[in-house]
DNA sequence: TTAAAATGTTTCACCCTATGAAACGCTGTT
DNA sequence: AACAGCGTTTCATAGGGTGAAACATTTTAA
């Protein structure tokens, strides 16, 4: 039970910290030392240190932090040129143009999916997907996708997951995920957020590796089951098409 | 001279090996124990905590270590609506349409600037200028005019700042800058990369303060002096109208 | 095939340094 | 004026981060 971690506690602490701002803009102080359960006095020790290298900011007028540049000179380096969110890109955006819907891109992260890419629908209405966008492998067409498609291993470290909703019935989301194997693409309808449909099929490597998670979504009204079922084909054969883009 | 930091030694570390990858993708760690300057095993330790996190992880094939998702994840958090690069894209967007080169938004952070947002010119030969790059702030239109247009306070310190290049000149470049002041705008010629050059004009917000520089750049070739000179009056103009936009 | 070199990983004893309680200063509110 | 809320600073304590060294593993050289 002693699980022995070679980590650093004081790292892990900032990086808490860090990570409040990917829900939201502006923290003060004492509202992070709530989130992460640290004292006050200990939190202004990270975040002095944080925007001593340029992590986060603080506000001129609400005196507030924010996130700094460094992220965003991080962030400019996130992906190479031989990475999915800019190889598949253009193949992304050739779905969107034939079926004017907004287009996502997941992998997996343990037992979370991220949006790695998206281009939004054209339509008035649209869904508008941001890109890092972290979401529950538990609920949306994406997250059966990349569940029914893992290995044995992987399907099983999630669903044993203590975050793992336990209302959900294993049994039947199992069996729910074969069919989706069987098929070979899976829908959402109202599932995660009210309003809002979508279909999923998955990416693999040309070594037949599951990558990632190629979704479309949008309005419930018009992205209906019927409606969805007909876009599949479409999709699963955009999926392959990336497939044999990436290594 | 004692100097009192109250920061954390490990998490300032921790960070400096992060940010080793704003300058390359992929860093095995004894690369990185070398550039920062630590022991092999401290670097492992602070990695892992790094990984844990979803900082970086490591590439699959190579075993080398990258950026993580919660990067992408936090990046997504950058700006908030009312930020310039969201607020004045639009009118970057007029601006690049009008003089067809690469237009940049630059504001300063302490002795560099970084480009905050860029939209790109659509000619065959352009400037691409990559969101995020950290630039030095001794050379470029931008520079220039961030320090023109600066506090004095703010200039003395950077022209002050020990990593400020030793061999320029502090007068002239002083009475280059106030130069700037009376005309509203900088030049660049070949001043930086070889080929290169550029027009910028301070954004100064509503209450008057400076908050950021807008610099067309492109080929030399294409952007002579002459032409520089000739696109300044649409740029300040654009810059004018970009301020008023900002609280 | 063996030897050597380089890279990543783990262990461990020492002592530095991160920690949180408490007190302080400041601003805005009642 | 009293109060509440927030960020900042101080300080004694012990808990935890540190780097040397040894180990494991893969890559390179001979």
């Amino acid at each position: 039970m002693e699980e022995e971690k070679r980590t650093v506690r004081a790292v892990e602490r900032a990086l808490d910290v860090l990570l409040c701002f990917a829900s939201r803009h502006e923290w003060g102080l004492t509202e992070i030392a709530g989130r992460v359960g640290l004292h006050k006095s200990t939190v202004h020790r990270l975040l002095a240190t944080l925007e001593d290298k340029g992590f986060v900011t603080r506000d001129a007028a609400t005196d507030k932090y924010r996130l700094g540049l460094s992220v965003l000179e991080l962030s400019a380096h996130l992906f190479r040129s031989d990475d999915p969110s800019v190889v598949l890109l253009p193949e992304m955006e050739k779905l969107r143009d034939e079926i004017s819907e907004t287009i996502s891109l997941y992998v997996r992260d343990r037992s979370e999916r991220v949006r790695i890419q998206a281009v939004q629908s054209m339509q008035a209405i649209r869904r508008v997907a941001t890109v890092g966008a972290r979401l529950p492998l538990s609920v949306g067409a994406s997250s059966k996708v990349l569940l029914a498609f893992a290995n044995d291993g992987d399907r099983e470290t999630v669903l044993a997951d203590p975050s793992w909703p336990a209302q959900l019935d294993l049994q039947t989301f199992a069996k729910q995920l074969d069919e989706i194997v069987s098929t070979g693409y899976a829908t959402s309808f109202e599932e995660r957020e009210p309003g809002a449909a979508a279909v999923a099929a998955p990416i693999f490597n040309r070594s037949g590796k599951l990558v990632a998670a190629l979704a479309v979504s949008g309005p419930s009204n018009r992205l209906t089951p019927d409606r969805m079922h007909e876009y599949a084909p479409a999709i699963i054969e955009s999926a392959h098409r990336m497939g044999a883009l990436l290594g």
